[in-house]
DNA sequence: GTGAAAGCGCTAACAG
DNA sequence: CTGTTAGCGCTTTCAC
């Protein structure tokens, strides 16, 4: 039914490997007769088969990727980032969203190296990733963004400071005079929470309250809770330190107008036109999905260094709410 | 290098075929056999080589989607919700932007097609679309979604109700008391940006005045200076109807606060937190999506009917901007 | 229950 | 410049 290379020519009068020629801009053919040739192409609608063709050289020019909700705008961020890398080097994009459970990040993976991808870009959900030390032997380069791979794994990865960014938005609360601070964020089991809680607690030093940490869904509902809990408190929080993008949306909403300095993680749109203006310590998403897939690129043009360990810089951007004084 | 069925089959002591019978789950192998057969696979690490696969079989369990940018929140949540319907039917989702570009739309269909995919979902950037007449005469399924084909294609379309979506944000604003109400949107070549403006001049009838109109880049360059001169006019606008959520916001942050009643199509994150909160007519991506990615199951089930053109219906949400009296 | 052989559509290696 | 042959790793068909 569907054309192959053998009908192309037979229709062109032409031996199979002429056509083969032709499709895949070989030199050494006649123009005459890639012009024949080209003309049966157009007139069956062939189309080459790329699985035949990948079978046939080993190699698929495809790179996968992995991240948690192509939803979330950080990680659709990322993605077309990675996805302008794959495609200014001919390859294709296959990606997928994990939803945090770890179950399905494997299969994903799996499910990508069965399809033989050159290579992978992985925001893990899970903490194990043994699973893929085959894969690596075999020697498909891996490059984890946003989290590290679990123990016992040693590949590229493109984190942020998150530390230091957690640390960053702290201080600038303290210095407006804030001394309870509350830190609202993803359960500490994701290695960004924990690493921002870190960051937070190290600034902090002496003032930390674990009465002023909550850590669990990003629900209206538990972050609404929990802010009540804290307001009403003998010494109630007059800052709060929200731990990604979610956690500021949610909790602005839960605020409901009421007068604290905010600074949250992650940048969002219309931050600068809430009132105030959100102050946040921003990441650049595409810029650590550009940095990930140039860096399996390196790898699959041969560069075969010791993994490398990239921590991009974060920003902060200060629009009103962190800057309120006590 | 990588273990093929062959070498599992070696390993095991068995023939080829019965390895293939165990990774297919296929019956009628001696649970011993099995066993030692996973034992090997387990031991060599194989992973099925699914280009081999898909050549033998014919049938790839894979579909393409093309949207126009994945980092814009509309098309992010459309992929998703494309994603887990694609998931649950087993099969593999391969999506690219076009970055509304007709040649790269193309460029993605046509690198879809050659991995053969099952079934496409298309939200076209260009007009025309003949060059898929010989992979639906193929039996290829397509899809399109958000926007129809051009001329000479009739094949299954998931559209909004543009028209009477800018008809139902006019007639709020007009029972709010406005007669000047402007409209800033997409480039009309763009279907939706098109149907929405007709929708618009429909309920405007006699007040229309194309001075309110302005459709171009949505840079916030071009809207504020297009702003700036209806607003300059002796009878200026008191009312805009913004064509989708990038112009909403642009539009929202050119206005600097200044007061004018507000509808935009397309509803965002944080549009009721803004103040006033801002009114929408509300399209569902996520619905969209899976409206689409269900009816291409079902035509790759077999259902031959003719072309379905389903219109999905928004919403108008109040949240303030849109009841600001004249 | 199990296996041998053919062939999916292509490219690599080598002839002419 | 053009053609022939072999074989990538798998599934299908049929035989035992």
């Amino acid at each position: 039914m569907r054309p192959t290379m053998k009908d192309v020519a037979s229709a062109a009068g032409v031996a199979l490997k002429t056509v083969s020629r032709v499709v895949n801009d070989e030199p050494g053919v006649h123009p005459a007769t890639a012009e024949r040739v080209r003309t049966a192409i157009d007139r069956l609608g062939y189309s080459r088969n790329e699985s035949a063709r990948v079978l046939r050289r080993g190699t698929t020019a495809t790179i996968g990727l992995v991240i948690e909700d192509v939803a979330d705008p950080f990680y659709s961020g990322l993605s077309r980032a990675v996805e302008d890398v794959v495609i200014e080097h001919g390859c294709l994009l296959l990606s997928g969203s994990s939803g945090e459970e770890p179950g399905r990040e494997r299969e994903l993976v799996e499910t990508f190296c069965a399809r033989r991808v050159d290579g992978l870009i992985v925001v893990p959900a899970g903490a194990d990733h043994t699973y893929l030390r085959s894969e690596l032997e075999t020697g498909t380069p891996v490059v984890f963004a946003d989290r590290p791979p679990g123990a016992g794994i040693d590949v590229d990865t493109v984190l942020t400071d998150n530390v230091g960014g957690a640390g960053q938005a702290v201080r600038h609360l303290l210095g407006h005079g804030h001394r309870r601070i509350a830190f609202l964020g993803d359960d500490p089991a994701i290695f960004t929470a924990a690493a921002r809680l870190h960051g937070y607690r190290e600034a902090l030093g002496g003032l930390f309250d674990e009465r002023l940490v909550s850590m669990r869904s990003p629900s209206p509902e538990a972050v609404r809770a929990d802010l009540t809990g804290m307001f009403a408190l003998d010494d109630p929080p007059t800052a709060l330190f929200t731990g990604n993008g979610r956690y500021t949306v949610t909790t602005l909403r839960a605020l409901a107008g009421r007068r604290v300095a905010l600074v949250g993680f992650d940048d969002f749109e219309l931050a600068d036109l809430l009132d105030p203006g959100v102050s946040v310590v921003a990441q650049d998403p595409s810029w650590m999905g550009r940095v990930a897939a140039e860096l399996l690129f390196r790898r699959l043009r041969g560069d075969g260094g010791p993994p490398e360990h990239i921590q991009l810089p974060v920003r902060l951007i200060a629009r009103g709410s962190g800057e309120l004084l006590l």
